[in-house]
DNA sequence: ATCTTGACTTCGG
DNA sequence: TCCGAAGCCAAGA
């Protein structure tokens, strides 16, 4: 159980992170794409320290039905990721098995055109 | 073999 | 940004 490749690489979302089906599912090149993810998920054993709970969907939404859902969004607002949006913001709180946290954007300024451009 | 369903994502309007 | 449609794939019925 915990051996399969989707579980070991879930383990390594770090607490208060989140990463999405389809990103486990292009780290690990899965052909069945994100969805394998989700059946993977839907059959994941308890009792193995798998972080489940930080798999959501790729807009920030959580994918998995009552009551379920309730549980997941308790988990993860006591390791601090808010839903109070009813999605979760993830320029904030996402994380990328390979490229770690995500880069949050630069905020959109308002005076991009008097900028002179560097490097 | 066909149809439905689901812990999905992307695209176009 | 929001929403529906389409693409997608495995499992069950």
């Amino acid at each position: 159980m915990s051996w399969n490749p989707v579980y070991r690489l879930i383990k390594k979302i770090p607490r208060g992170r989140v990463t999405t089906y389809g990103e486990l599912a292009r780290t690990l090149r899965l052909p069945g794409g994100a969805r394998a993810v989700g059946y993977a998920l839907a059959a994941c054993p308890n009792g193995y320290g798998i972080p489940w709970h930080r798999v959501v969907g790729a807009r920030g939404y959580l994918r998995i039905g009552e009551p379920h859902r309730s549980l997941q969004r308790q988990l993860l607002r006591s390791e601090g990721v808010d839903l109070e949006s009813g999605r979760i913001d993830m320029t904030l709180f996402g994380w990328s098995p390979l490229h770690g946290p995500r880069k949050r954007p630069r905020p959109r300024s308002k005076r991009i055109h008097s900028r002179e451009r560097r490097n």
